[in-house]
RNA sequence: GGGCGAUUAGCUCAGUUGGUUCAGAGCACCUCGUUUACACCGAGGGGGUCGGGGGUUCGAAUCCCUCAUCGCCCACCA
């Protein structure tokens, strides 16, 4: 035989996605096919592959290549994500290696070597994605800051400021102070870490002597103080309120107020009220009248409030001023504290809260719609769990702050015509905002020169919010062909990590601007983690190289490796062991397709009865499969139906009916069992595809000359079918006898070689058309049925019947008597739990009647069997 | 602190409205086997009082209560 017995993916993987991409099988143009439509969530586009993105990108594949062999119009959209945080940060590092400071270079200068970088790291990862076998249609590839994208998101911008979603706020925002922008609340990580708690003391002005203490975790701020609160309810502090306290260093005289936030049982039950550096304080400020010292600089050094302290990062200066205050004695004592610090998710910066001028968006109102659209199921999450912590975020939801002080993204279409707050106005260009800025401002000689746009970018997620629109070109025109086709999509896979960021925002942004849902269901995978149940991240250097691992054991191997453990939601323990369990199912199929392409056919012979029955079954088997399967598919149990079809092929295709074909050594196999078996394989190669592509259409080419049309990959997948169930049973009784056969064999140490003779004793026989089967795969010389039992045979029980096998010399009647009284006793406590049952007449009086009749039909059963056991053990 | 979810074989997980098939699957494990597709294999086998306790019911892995442990989300405790 020519054909190696290891399957060798590397081979054979590039050949047929080369293939397939020369025939244009991804690709997909509207038509009057059912569209069938995924977006792929962007990757960075400066990323490489990582495990999260194989598990993501192989459930996406799985299903659009199902569609497509379903009929459907499959069309898995491709793309890119401007990532403006992190791409802006590593292009900032790779300046700084080359001695050049972002802050030294023009915003177009810095926009090119952003580029740039863009163009050598970019797409990586889409070609990577190819290795996997994802069947994208590449030929609408997209990048978020592509030029119709980027019109997109602007004309966005612009249609949310006219209908007053969109304002300029004085907020608090998340500071990141190293990458000098804001960042949003969800891009903020805490952890709790071991701080100190200060107690200072603040001397009371205009008494002698007299001091009131306050407990804080960030002595730095104190000169950005501009009150004291205590609780109005604490007698202890009643008499300063209305006083003014003195803070320490600055010597600045701050009024000591009351406010209900202060809570009395913490620290001192007095609180130092920095309105510029804690959300808390600024909103207390904002009840009072406060005014607002803000002490840091962009970089968190303190600027001019902070004195002689000027120039210094916060985190030198917390020191240094614990030390003056202790030197003045404003310090009374130290205390450890555990408290959350703030960490940016892209620098691990603390971050800093801090008083800005930004862009928000109104959330409140958007969302309804998408909350809705949930609730009632137009949308579904899968699994439903997470439709929880998507009411919980949707029904508090916040302003969105929009803005970064990036460079690397979408830039603010404001356009400032004066130095006031509001001297500006909002427009797809600057030619467009000129007429708006002569109107608002009044003054019709304004020039295009005048126009100052804002320096700020937006938000990436603000792109990728309009991600499934926009890709179609659906929100610069909402009425082409494609947009109408393919929208809404069908499913989105996707991380639970991002059902905020992300998931969430498209459900708003397609009804704000589409005035429909973005997709159907949104599948949300688990997170990958290594065995040891920590996410696999490159810092850990946890995560094994994807590309490493296809190049060794297959892209289908790891596929399913990805896919065996992960029901929808759950986190994903990957473990090597599981793409080894991929390759060698690998390596099972190709072997089952070497042994029937090595059969010679001869054409005049007969087709042998236990094929006939082999091929019978196996339909039937296939059908009831193909079912579990369907079933599993529409409650995306990818997982699931993987396993069944692994099993399908394990075990009923490879293990029961190639050896119930098979023709025996040397000889030939008859022409119609040679023609179903290749019909039968087909159609198993067909159900695996979507989990194994290249191996499945390997062997589907392998085993027949075809068309470039008759591709599996374009195949048609098999429809459902009805199946005889009884069919089903007889075949697995005759396996129950088949295994007893073998057991005895193995037992009594008879070599698979020598064929033996079964006797049968049956009350309830076993359908005709299964015995040759029975014989062929038990090695049997001969079948006889008895009348009384052979005390010479070693015995064995299937149901009510009894099977013999004769063995002289082998039998130990001590064994077999043995064997006799155990099953005797199990038989005789499983009647007695039936009985008891029985006899309970609450059981019988409640219970369905069909409940109680199977009781009766196990309790007759178990009593004919106990019968037959005891008669033999008596004759023995 | 609040909310959500989980806890079933050594591991990862199924178990739909309580009642054939309810105690399962895959992997791992043990025994035997160079049977002419495959040792990346075959045949056979062992293994769980369904986290603990209580309750509802004729009947509970499944429903209720409670405790324990773990995970996730949200939150301003200086």
């Amino acid at each position: 035989m020519n054909i190696p017995t290891k399957y060798n993916p590397s081979q054979i993987e590039d050949k047929w996605y080369d293939y397939w991409m020369k025939n244009r099988y991804f690709h997909s143009e509207p038509d009057e096919r059912e569209p069938y439509t995924i977006v792929i969530p962007p990757p960075n586009v400066t990323g490489v592959l990582h495990m999260g993105h194989m598990l993501n990108n192989t459930l996406q594949d799985v299903l659009i290549r199902r569609a497509r062999m379903q009929g459907k119009n499959a069309c898995w959209v491709p793309g890119t994500d401007h990532a403006s945080i992190a791409t802006e940060a590593k292009v900032v590092a790779k300046l700084k290696k080359e001695g050049i400071e972002k802050d030294d270079l023009s915003r177009d200068e810095f926009l090119k070597h952003a580029w740039n970088w863009t163009h050598k790291h970019g797409g990586i990862i889409l070609e990577q994605l190819k290795k996997l076998g994802a069947s994208c249609d590449w030929d609408r590839t997209k990048f978020t800051l592509d030029d119709d994208m980027y019109e997109s998101v602007i004309k966005v911008f612009v249609d949310l400021y006219n209908k007053g979603k969109i304002y300029r706020g004085f907020r608090m925002v998340n500071w990141d102070p190293e990458a000098k922008t804001t960042v949003s609340d969800e891009e903020v990580n805490y952890t709790d870490e071991q701080g100190h708690l200060y107690y200072l003391n603040y001397p009371i002005v205009g008494s002698e002597n007299e001091f009131i203490q306050i407990a804080t975790t960030r002595p730095e701020t104190i000169l950005g103080d501009t009150a004291i609160a205590v609780s109005p309810q604490n007698e202890k502090y009643a008499k300063y309120i209305g006083k003014k306290a003195l803070v320490p260093i600055a010597n600045r005289e701050i009024p000591i107020i009351a406010d209900d936030y202060v809570d009395p049982e913490f620290g001192t039950g007095a609180l130092k009220i920095t309105p510029a550096h804690d959300p808390n304080d600024k909103e207390i400020g904002e009840r009072h009248n406060l005014e607002i010292i803000d002490i840091f600089n962009e970089d968190a050094t303190l600027n001019s409030y902070g004195l002689h302290y000027e120039g210094k990062d916060r985190d030198v200066v917390k020191k240094e001023i614990v030390e003056e205050l202790k030197e003045k004695g404003y310090l009374d004592k130290i205390e450890k504290h555990m408290h959350r610090v703030g960490r940016s998710e892209r620098t691990n910066a603390v971050i800093e809260p801090r008083l800005s001028r930004q862009w928000f968006l109104k959330m409140k109102e958007l969302a309804q719609p998408a909350i809705d659209a949930v609730r009632n199921g137009e949308v579904k999450l899968i699994p439903k769990k997470f439709e929880n912590t998507y009411f919980h975020w949707m029904d508090n939801v916040r302003d969105w702050n929009i803005s970064r002080q990036l460079w690397w993204g979408h830039r603010i279409p404001a356009y400032f015509y004066g130095d006031g707050e509001d001297d500006f106005v909002v427009a797809e260009s600057l030619e467009q905002a000129l007429p708006l800025a002569r109107k608002k401002s009044g003054n019709p000689d304004l020039q295009l020169s005048d126009l100052k746009q804002d320096e700020d970018a937006l938000d990436t997620w603000f792109s990728s919010w309009l991600w499934p629109m926009s890709v179609f070109d659906g929100i610069r025109n909402p009425k082409n062909k494609d947009f109408q086709y393919y929208y809404p999509t069908n499913d989105l896979v996707t991380a639970p990590e991002i059902l905020f960021f992300w998931v969430a925002r498209m459900i708003i942004a397609g009804y704000e601007f589409a005035g429909q849902k973005p997709f159907d269901n949104v599948y949300l995978t688990g997170i990958v983690r290594d065995k040891l149940g920590r996410k696999m991240s490159k810092s850990l250097g946890n995560s094994p190289d994807p590309i490493k691992m296809m190049e060794e054991y297959g892209a289908d191997a790891v596929r399913v490796g990805m896919l065996l453990t992960s029901p929808a939601g759950n986190d994903l323990p990957f473990d090597m062991d599981l793409v080894m369990q991929g390759r060698n199912f690998a390596n099972k199929i190709w072997n089952g397709f070497r042994l029937v392409k090595s059969w010679e056919i001869d054409k005049e012979k007969p087709q042998p009865e236990a094929a006939k029955t082999a091929i019978k079954w196996y339909q039937n088997r296939f059908n009831q499969v193909l079912s579990e399967i369907e079933d599993d598919f529409s409650k995306y149990r990818i997982s699931n139906a993987l396993m069944r079809i692994y099993k399908l092929i394990w075990d009923d295709y490879s293990s029961w009916f190639l050896e119930m074909v098979k023709p025996p050594f040397g000889e030939k196999i008859d022409q119609k069992t040679y023609d179903e078996t290749i019909a039968i394989l087909e159609n198993n190669m067909k159900v695996l595809h979507p989990f194994m592509p290249f191996i499945t259409e390997e062997i589907w080419q392998y085993i027949k000359q075809r068309n470039p049309e008759e591709a599996i990959i374009v195949s048609a997948y098999p429809k459902e079918a009805s199946f005889d169930t009884n069919n089903l049973k007889q075949m697995q009784l005759a396996q129950e006898i088949i295994s007893g056969i073998r057991k005895i064999r193995k037992e009594k140490n008879i070599p698979a070689k020598e064929s033996v003779d079964l006797l049968i004793l049956e009350k309830e026989p076993l359908s005709q058309d299964y015995w040759p089967v029975v014989k062929k795969l038990g090695h049997l010389k001969d079948i006889n049925p008895i009348t009384t039992p052979d005390d010479q045979a070693a015995a064995f029980r299937v149901g009510v019947n009894e099977y013999f096998v004769p063995l002289d010399g082998f039998i130990n009647p001590e064994e077999e008597k043995q064997k006799l009284l155990e099953e005797l006793e199990y038989t005789q406590g499983f009647l007695k739990s039936v009985q008891k049952k029985l006899s309970n007449e609450r059981f019988v009086n409640n219970a369905p009647e069909k409940v109680v009749a199977m009781e009766q039909k196990k309790e007759a059963d178990a009593l004919e069997k106990i019968a037959l056991l005891e008669k033999r053990l008596k004759s023995l």
